[in-house]
DNA sequence: ATGCCGCCCGTAGGGCGA
């Protein structure tokens, strides 16, 4: 089971690189982020046209999750029921009796903003639901655009980096928190040693100079572990005309 | 560096992302 993620920046703008790395990559789940599209607008018939089923959660400009599958998607979850929240950022469904949860955590914008306390509260909040589905679906996958780089090497230049949004010790804690519910990351697992980045900035040309950072992961529960076979960050795309900043992340299981 | 780039809304230029 080949398991992805993937921040397209934009389904409207994305949609034709997304077809071709569904059509180029068969993976039998997709999850995708910052969709920006209206409820309404999903481009469903574009998926099932190529043998993929979807449930998603939009919202009109900023944020917006999908996941593609394959197989059926079944007890789909719209946002973290527990949180009152008009920003749409989280959808869940099982496949395969595997727990899928799709997330587009908040970026936080730097460590003194609002918007930081916004994402630390976000983040108690999925503790909670990631803790609760954990009881309820042993088998579970947490997969997203994570904002947050959780080791060094994670980070082109820790000295610019640290302290800053997306690397500061409070969310590298919270990130942590998350594991210790039982999830693991699973590049990281297979890959410990080695630098993996998942977004690169538009600006100063960073991806042809290869700066960049890991801010998205694909968590397996302890139960899949044994299963995993391998995990990689698929750069190709980044190198497309008019690409997403973000690369797809994968994750192959064993069935 | 209040900069850089790209998307959104809307039709100029500010909000937002990371």
């Amino acid at each position: 089971m080949k398991i992805a993620t993937w921040n397209v920046n934009s389904l409207n703008v994305r949609l034709a690189h997304t077809l071709r790395w569904l059509e180029e990559n068969q993976p039998d789940v997709l999850a995708l982020q910052e969709l920006k599209l209206d409820q309404d607008k999903f481009p469903e018939s574009a998926f099932a046209d190529i043998g993929y089923n979807a449930a998603w959660n939009g919202q009109k400009t900023y944020n917006g999750v999908a996941i593609l599958s394959k197989e059926p998607l079944e007890n789909i979850d719209i946002n973290m029921p527990a949180l009152n929240d008009p920003q749409k950022r989280v959808i869940a469904a099982t496949v395969n009796n595997i727990r899928i949860i799709c997330s587009y955590c908040v970026n936080g914008e730097s460590i003194e903003s609002d918007k930081f306390k916004y994402k630390q509260q976000w983040f108690q909040e999925l503790h909670e639901y990631v803790k609760q589905q954990l009881l309820q679906y042993p088998a579970t996958i947490l997969l997203g655009d994570f904002n947050i780089a959780p080791n060094d090497i994670d980070v082109y230049d820790l000295q610019q980096w640290q302290n800053k949004v997306l690397c500061s010790p409070q969310e590298r804690s919270w990130f942590k928190q998350l594991t210790e519910l039982g999830l693991i990351d699973s590049l990281h697992y297979l890959h410990p040693n080695e630098a993996h980045y998942t977004w690169w900035d538009y600006r100063m040309n960073m991806f042809k100079r290869k700066l960049g950072l890991r801010i998205d992961h694909i968590l397996i529960s302890q139960t899949l572990v044994p299963q995993l076979q391998a995990a990689n960050v698929d750069t190709a795309p980044r190198g497309w005309e008019r690409p997403s900043d973000h690369a797809p992340v994968t994750a192959i299981l064993t069935s």
